[in-house]
DNA sequence: CTCGCCCGTGTCAACGATGTCAAGGTTGAT
DNA sequence: ATCAACCTTGACATCGTTGACACGGGCGAG
C-alpha cells in the first residue's frame, strides 16, 4: 500500500522543479527537448500518473460532466447515455451519471450531487416540475437540456419537435379511420409528456373528433404500470380501437399486454422504436428518432458552450420519422369506423419523414435559434 | 460570474474558524449547540455547498465509484448500471461509468482514465483479455467484478455459473429432439462466451451429439454483426433446427432475422432476457438473470469492502432460471429428429430454477468462498 | 556593444477542505 | 482548593497540482 507517485517525486528523480514536470505532462511547448526526455523517462520510471482530482481542485472544474436523465432501463436513455458518454471520452471527459426515477424531486438532489463535485458541465433531461434548482447553478455551470425545454428556459437544448411528432402519430391512426384513439403517457407534470397529450388533442381537432377523457390514460411511468393503465383503458365500455403510446415504456406496457390479452387487431403507433418491434405480429409502427443522435448532439453542444461561453443559446432539432410496420396501419373493426375509409390518403407510403429536415447521416442538424419553433 | 461560497467564507460570517464550520458541515459531535446554530445559519443564508474536490484531494479518495461496462447500448448491462447507480446514490456516492464497446484493448484506458480520477472503487464488467492492468491498481483501489471473471484473477465478483446456465439452455432443445444446434456468441477471448461455448459442448457431449462446427457462429459482437452471424448460420447446406443465442445483443439479431425470414419454427433459447420476448410469436424462451439483482450485488460487495478492506474475497453467484415460453419447446421438423420424441422427459414443466439456489426476493444472495463453484 | 526580448526553468502561493495538535475553559473528583 | 480529564475551538500544515511571476542567459536589432 505504497503511496501514489507525484509530480514532486517525479521532478526529484528528473532533477527538475514539479513544475516542470507539469509542463511535461500537460505537452507545454516551452520545455527543451533534452528535459523533456529526462522527465519523460522518469515518469515513465516511476508510473507517474497525475491526480486529476488535485489539478481539478486547482483549476477550478472537474474534467468530468455530468449526466442526468429519466431512467437508465429505458433503452431510449441508455443508448443516449452511451452517445454521451462516447463523446466525452474522446475528449478526455468522465461522465458522472445519476437517474432520476419517477421521483421528480430527486432531480435537484441529483443535480445537486453533480454540482458539487465541480462538473464542468451538464446534461439534463428535465423531470422535475420546476427548474428553480438550475436558475442559480447555471452562472458557474452550463447546462444542455435534452429530449425537452423546462417550461419557461431558455438556454442550450436538444430536443424533437414533440408537439408536432404526436400530431402526425395521431393523424396517421385517424387518417387509417380510427375514431376512438387512445393516448398512454406518464404524468401531464412530465413536459414531454403534456406536449404529446397536446399533439394529440391538435390532431383530434383537426380531424373534428372530440376527445373522450376514458381514452386517456396517465401514469404510467414504468412498463409496468403503464400495463396497468392499458389495462384500464380498455376495461371501459368503449375501449379504443388505436392506441397512441407516448414514450417507450407505454410501448413496452401496452404491447405486451394486448399480446397477452389477444388483442392484436388494435391499432398501435409508439413514440420511440424500441427492440424487436418489426418482429412483433403487426409489427410495430413507431415514431423513430435516434437517441445515439441526441446525446451526441447534446454532448457536442455542450463541449462547444465549453470552449466558448458566450456564443447565444441554441436549440437543436432532432428528426424525426414515422415508421410503418403493420400496427399502426391496422383498420379499426368494421362498425367502428367514421366516414373515411380505412386507407387513409394522408400518409406516403413507406417511411414518412414528418420532421422539418431529414437527417442525412452525418452530425449536421437543423439548428435553430433561441425561440424558434417552440409554441 | 462571483466565485462560489468556501468554508472559509462561512467562518467569517459566524465568526468562528473555518475548522468549526467543517465540523459543523461533517457532522463532528464536538460542537456546541448554540455554535452548531450560528455556523448552519450562516451556511443556509450563503448557501454554502462544500467543495467535494476539495475534500477528495484532502482525503485521498474521490467519493464516487467507478462501472466499467461492455456496453451501455445493452439493456442488461444499462439495467445493471442502473441499479449500482441506485445503491450508490444511497450511499451518496457519485458513479463515473465508462464502455468499452467492442475494442477489448479500450478497458485499460477507460480504468486508467478512473483511477486517475481516484475513483475509491471499481465495479469492472472484464471485457479485455489480459488484466494486468487491474493488478498494479488493486492495491490501492478495490475492484469488483461483475457478470463474469477475468482468467485466473481471484478477489471479489458477482457472477453467474455461465457454464451450468448454458448447459441447461442446450440440453433443453436437445430435450426436444433437436440434433443441430446452432450457438451464436461474440468472441472466444471473452470469458463469458467461452464459458457458455463450453456448456453447450458439454450438453452436446452429454447427448451423444458430434459437434459440428459449422453450428458454431461468432463474432456477434452487435445486433447487426449477430444478425449477420445468423444468417451464416442457416446459410449453410445442413442449417440448425434450433439455436442457442448467448447473450442479449445476439437474441436482438437472430430473432429478428429469424422473423424477417420466415423462420419461426426455428427454435431459440437465449441468454438474457430481453424486452418484448414474451410478446413474439413463439415468445421466447430465455435463461434469465436479472441485472438489477446483479448490479445490486456488486455495489454492496464493493461496499462492504470499502468499509473493511481486509474481509476475505467473496463471489457471489447470481441464480438463474431457464424461463419456458416457446420458442425453446419448439419440436425439430419431421425427419431431422433424433430417437427421442420432442417431448423430452428432461426439463421440469413450467419456470425451472437451475441455479443451486433460488433467489428469495430479499437480498439473500448464495455466497461462496473464494474458488468455489468454477472449473 | 548594448539594450530589450524571449526562452527555459524555478519559486511561491493558492485551490478548499481536513487531520493534528494545542490552548483555554469547564467540570468533577479528591 | 487543586488537579486531572475533558470539551470546545482554533492555528497551522497539508493533500497534488498549476497560475503568476521572477530570474538568468542567449540572441537579434540598432
Amino acid at each position: 500500500m505504497s503511496r501514489a507517485v507525484t509530480l514532486r517525486d517525479v521532478a526529484r528523480v528528473a532533477d527538475v522543479s514539479a513544475k516542470t514536470v507539469s509542463r511535461v505532462v500537460n505537452g507545454d511547448a516551452h520545455v527543451t527537448p533534452s528535459t523533456r526526455e529526462r522527465v519523460q523517462r522518469a515518469i515513465d520510471d516511476l508510473g507517474f500518473e497525475p491526480n486529476l482530482v488535485a489539478r481539478s481542485l486547482r483549476v477550478g472544474r472537474a474534467d468530468a460532466i455530468g449526466l442526468v436523465v429519466e431512467s437508465l432501463a429505458d433503452p431510449f436513455f441508455a443508448r443516449l447515455t452511451s452517445a454521451v458518454e462516447q463523446a466525452a471520452l474522446e475528449r478526455g471527459l468522465a461522465v458522472m451519471i445519476s437517474s432520476v426515477g419517477d421521483l421528480p424531486d430527486r432531480e435537484a438532489v441529483v443535480v445537486r450531487s453533480l454540482l458539487v463535485r465541480q462538473v464542468a458541465g451538464l446534461i439534463v433531461v428535465p423531470v422535475a416540475e420546476t427548474h428553480a434548482h438550475l436558475e442559480d447553478p447555471r452562472q458557474r455551470t452550463p447546462v444542455v437540456f435534452v429530449d425537452r425545454r423546462p417550461d419557461g428556459m431558455d438556454g442550450d437544448a436538444v430536443v424533437v419537435d414533440d408537439l408536432a411528432a404526436a400530431e402526425t402519430a395521431t393523424r396517421h391512426l385517424l387518417a387509417h379511420g380510427h375514431r376512438r384513439v387512445g393516448f398512454l403517457g406518464s404524468q401531464t407534470r412530465n413536459p414531454t409528456t403534456r406536449l404529446r397529450l397536446e399533439g394529440y388533442r391538435r390532431a383530434l381537432a383537426a380531424h373534428g373528433v372530440a376527445e373522450d377523457p376514458a381514452l386517456v390514460a396517465l401514469g404510467a411511468g414504468t412498463a409496468q404500470t403503464a400495463r396497468e393503465a392499458a389495462e384500464q383503458l380498455f376495461a371501459g365500455p368503449q375501449p379504443p380501437t388505436a392506441v397512441f403510446a407516448s414514450n417507450m415504456r407505454c410501448s413496452l406496457g401496452l404491447v405486451p399486454f394486448l399480446h397477452s390479452s389477444g388483442r392484436t387487431d388494435v391499432a398501435v403507433v409508439g413514440f420511440d422504436d424500441f427492440p424487436m418491434a418489426d418482429s412483433l405480429l403487426p409489427a410495430v409502427t413507431v415514431i423513430d428518432h435516434e437517441p445515439e443522435a441526441v446525446g451526441r448532439a447534446a454532448a457536442e453542444r455542450l463541449f462547444r458552450r465549453l470552449a466558448e461561453p458566450d456564443v447565444p443559446a441554441e436549440t437543436v432539432v432532432v428528426p424525426v420519422r414515422l415508421v410503418q410496420r403493420g400496427s399502426g396501419e391496422l383498420p379499426p373493426p368494421a362498425g367502428t369506423t367514421g366516414p373515411r375509409g380505412a386507407d387513409g390518403g394522408e400518409d406516403d407510403p413507406g417511411r414518412t419523414t414528418d420532421a422539418p429536415v431529414q437527417q442525412d447521416g452525418t452530425r449536421e442538424w437543423e439548428m435553430a435559434q433561441e425561440g424558434g419553433g417552440r409554441s
